[in-house]
DNA sequence: ACTAAATGGTTTGATATCAAACTAATCGAG
DNA sequence: CTCGATTAGTTTGATATCAAACCATTTAGT
C-alpha cells in the first residue's frame, strides 16, 4: 500500500497538527503583508497579479496561451481573462489568436509592459533594501527548496 | 548609524535579489494553494477568512473588538465589519455593544460558533494527513520562527 | 466645559477572485 | 465524414477585499 497513510505522526499528535498549521499561519500573513507592501510600491493602479504575469513572462518568454498562464498562476481561466484585459487596456500585453489553434490566444509582452516590469522592479528596491538591512538573505534562500516541496506537493494534490 | 543600509548584499548582487523575491513568490503560491485546499474543505459557504476569526477567539479568548481582530488579520476595519456579518448571520459569533466604550463592540463565540469550529477542524484532517504522508512535518516546524521573523520585519515596516 | 482631534465602525465604489454556465473550435471514435 | 466529447476563452453572479468618505463617540487641550 504505498499511498496509504503510513505514519500519521501528526494525527496522532495534535501538537505536531498544530505547528503544521502555524506553518500555514505564517505563510499567510507573509504573503499578505508582503502583497500588500509590493502593491502599495507598484505604480497607480496595477497590482502584483499584473506584474506577476509581466515577470513571469520575462522570465520564461511570452507567446503563451491565458490558460496556461491561468494554471502558471493557480488562478482560474476567467480570472485570467480579466487580468489580461486590465494590462491590455494599459497596453502592456498584446492578446493575439493563436493561427495553429482557433480556439485559443497567444499573449505577447509590448515595448510598453517591458518598461513597466523594468520600471517596477526598480520601485521595489527600497523594500528590498528595508528587508536586506534586517533579515539574513541566505536563510530565506536556504529554505527555498523546501518551500518548493511544499509547493509541489499542495500542487499535486489539488484536487484532493 | 544602526539603522541605515549596512550592508546592501542584495542591491549591489541581483542573483541574491532575485533568490529573495523567490522566497515570496514560493510563499505565495503555498499560501494560494493552501487556501484553496481549505476552502474546499470548509463547510458549505464558510471561508479561511471565517474559520480564522473562530480559531482566532478559540485559541486567544473571545470578546476582543472588531478593530482588534482585523489588525491582527492586517485586514481593513471596512472587510472586518463584512466578515463579521457573514458569521453573525451564521449565527456563530454574537457582536454586542460595549458598555465601556460606546463607540466599540465586542465580539463573541456562540455555542454553534464552538461546534463549528471542531467541525471544520475535524474536515481538515484529510488534508493534514496527505501532508503528513508527504512531507516532514519536523522539516515545517523547524522553519517556523524564520517566518515568525520575516513575518514581523514586514508587520513592523508596513507604513514604510 | 467646549470644541478640535482621535478613535471605532459602517458604507460606498472599485477591483479581484471564484464557480458555473455558456460559446466556439478542435478532436476522435465510429 | 459526422457527431459527441473535449478544450479555450468569455460571461455572469457572488463574495472578499481595499481605500476613502462618512458618522458617532470619546478624549484632550485650553
Amino acid at each position: 500500500m504505498t499511498n496509504s497513510v503510513s505514519s500519521g505522526k501528526a494525527l496522532k499528535n495534535p501538537a505536531r497538527q498544530k505547528l503544521a498549521f502555524q506553518f500555514f499561519t505564517e505563510v499567510g500573513i507573509i504573503q499578505q503583508l508582503g502583497t500588500a507592501l509590493f502593491n502599495k510600491r507598484l505604480p497607480e493602479g496595477l497590482h502584483v497579479s499584473h506584474f506577476s504575469i509581466l515577470n513571469h513572462m520575462m522570465r520564461l518568454g511570452d507567446g503563451k496561451t491565458p490558460l496556461s498562464l491561468a494554471e502558471s498562476f493557480q488562478v482560474t481561466k476567467g480570472t485570467m481573462t480579466h487580468t489580461l484585459a486590465g494590462l491590455t487596456k494599459r497596453g502592456l500585453v498584446r492578446v493575439e489568436p493563436n493561427a495553429l489553434d482557433g480556439r485559443s490566444k497567444l499573449v505577447f509582452l509590448t515595448d510598453d509592459g517591458r518598461v513597466f516590469h523594468k520600471t517596477a522592479i526598480e520601485s521595489l528596491a527600497p523594500m528590498f533594501a528595508m528587508l536586506d538591512e534586517k533579515i539574513d538573505f541566505d536563510k530565506l534562500i536556504e529554505v527555498i527548496p523546501l518551500l518548493q516541496e511544499v509547493r509541489e506537493i499542495l500542487d499535486s494534490n489539488r484536487d484532493m
